[in-house]
Order: structure tokens, then C-alpha cells, then sequence
DNA sequence: TTTGATAATGCAACAAAATTGCAATAATTT
DNA sequence: AAATTATTGCAATTTTGTTGCATTATCAAA
């Protein structure tokens, strides 16, 4: 059977952290927040109890820089993770958009277990290029990944 | 402007590699195939030359390992890449599927420009767990990335 | 409250993946 | 054929992530 797990305070200061963060988080930005408050390596290894818990989860951009977020509805080894990851190409935020994503058919014989989208862009407070700026609404925001704004049901 | 590129015996060995790969292939793999014909760095090198020029794109998996495949109609400094990459959980074989997209409407003020999408599940040539197998179709494989079956149009 | 089992941490060392500087080599252009 | 400079190989370095082990701290049970 499963390991038991225990309370620490430093997966309360990682968690913490993430509760704070209003888009995903690389892994040095969570090193530099939690810099001299625990070492490297607990860092590392409370990550990935948390990607095995489901409380987090990985995703590396379209770079292969690697970002973590707090998950909405996963649970414990099995990530629900079928919506959409925006990237501003511009501030290189990482939002969670809760939203499901419809996959077109597949070929026959390919079985799909689940799907994620990574969708770059201008996020809503990123000016675009060139063209002149379009009006942002700034309460879009709020859908970032660990807020949620309409219940999702 | 833009440093000129000149063409090269390593170049077109590392190309003919990606040829005659039926799918994305890992770094790993890469430099296993190119072992003792160029160095380690040169590798590196030229697929980030090729990335650059539209050539080639790279895709990290969801666990952040690093794949390569042959762009299908990518220019120098944009890659078009609104095509879906299946992961087969069993074999690990990256196959990318030609076939566009549609994101659903994001909230308001973001801007896209382009989109990927990772499919992950069973793969044509692997049989699913615990349920009996389901029969495959051998022919599916042939929309693997660098082989079109079908034009796109 | 104290005690014991063991999960979690810190530290040092290690391993893997990717990058950089630089001298030597080889593609182009003239 | 010569000059220019992109490309390569090599060694060293950086970045990123992991492992082993002794120590510490959490939690449950006495």
C-alpha cells in the first residue's frame, strides 16, 4: 500500500507559494521564493509528492522549461488534466485556463487517455506587437489556474 | 540580417536520419543513430539551426523529455505547428497527426497565435491494458510526421 | 505525555542534459 | 587559388535533476 504522508511546514511554504502565484511557476522562481527557507533538493522532492497527490502539476513549455501549477480537480495518480495552457510569448506567463478541449477524430487503432493543449499567444496584459494595442479586460485574469471564477461543474 | 548558412556533410547525415524515422525521435536516439559520424555538440548544433530555420520542430513530452520532428510547412522563425503529437503511453513512440486544432473560445483578451496539442494513449501497434486487444489498423502509422498520406491542404 | 516507527530533510556527491569558448577545419564567394 | 567566415570538435562548464545516508521531526500508539 501507499506510503503515509505527513504535515510538514515546508510543504506548507511550497504550498503557500503556489497559493500566492496567480499563473504557473517555474521551477527556479519557486527556488528563489523559497531561497535560504529550505534546501534545493526538498524542493525537488515535494514537487513530485505533490505531482503523485495531484496537487500540482508539471508542464514543460513549448521550450522544454518546465512550470508547475496547482491542480483543480486531480487526484492522487491520476492527473485530470484536459484543458488549456496559455503562454504569453511576451511576459512567458503560464496561465490555466479551465476549459475542455475537443480532439477532432483520430486515425483508427489510436485510443486516447487524455489530452492537453498549449495555446501561445499575448495574454490579456501583454500589448500586442505592431498593431495597436487592443483593450484588455483585466478581470480575465482571475481565471488563472488556482482561482477559480465560475464554478467549473 | 541573418548569419548565412552553408550546407553540410553533417547537416545532410543528421537529416537523413529524420527521414527515414517514422515518428519523432528522442535525442537520445538521435545521437545513438549519428554515434561516431560528429560530435555530441554538433548535434545540439545543428538542431537548433534546423529549429530556427523552420526544419525542424521540438516537442517536450509531458514528462518533459525532449523529442524532434520534421516540420511540415514551417518557415524560418515561425513554425506552424497547429497539429496534434500522440504519445503512446506503451512504447513512448511520438507520432505527430496532421490534422488542425479548434481551440475553444478563450476569455477575453487573449490573442493566439498558435496552438499544440498532446494526445496521449495507445498507439495503433499497442494493444490497450487489461481489455482484450482491439484490432489495429496497420495503415494509420502512415500520417506519422514527414510522411503525408493524404495532401494538406 | 512519552516513546517508537519511519517519513521527511539536509548535505554531499553524483548523473544527465545542454551550453560555451576557442582553435582548427571546411564551405562559399571572389 | 585565396580570403572570408560558418561550422565542427574538444574540453570545460553550467544547468537541471537525482541518490545515498545520517539526522531530524511528525504522528500514532502506549
Amino acid at each position: 500500500m501507499s506510503r503515509q504522508k505527513r504535515n510538514t511546514k515546508t510543504k506548507e511554504m511550497v504550498m503557500d507559494v503556489f497559493a500566492n502565484a496567480s499563473s504557473a511557476l517555474r521551477y527556479d522562481e519557486l527556488e528563489q521564493q523559497l531561497s535560504g527557507q529550505m534546501n534545493r533538493v526538498t524542493i525537488y522532492r515535494i514537487l513530485q509528492s505533490f505531482c503523485n497527490d495531484g496537487k500540482v502539476h508539471k508542464i514543460p513549455d513549448r521550450d522544454g522549461k518546465v512550470y508547475y501549477a496547482l491542480c483543480q480537480d486531480c487526484e492522487a495518480g491520476h492527473h485530470h488534466d484536459n484543458h488549456l495552457h496559455f503562454r504569453c510569448v511576451k511576459c512567458e506567463s503560464i496561465i490555466c485556463i479551465d476549459k475542455p478541449v475537443n480532439i477532432p477524430g483520430l486515425p483508427r487503432g489510436y485510443r486516447v487517455q487524455d489530452v492537453s493543449c498549449f495555446v501561445s499567444g499575448y495574454c490579456p496584459n501583454c500589448p500586442s506587437p505592431i498593431h495597436e494595442n487592443i483593450p484588455t479586460g483585466r478581470a480575465v485574469h482571475d481565471v488563472a489556474c488556482g482561482r477559480r471564477v465560475r464554478p467549473t461543474r
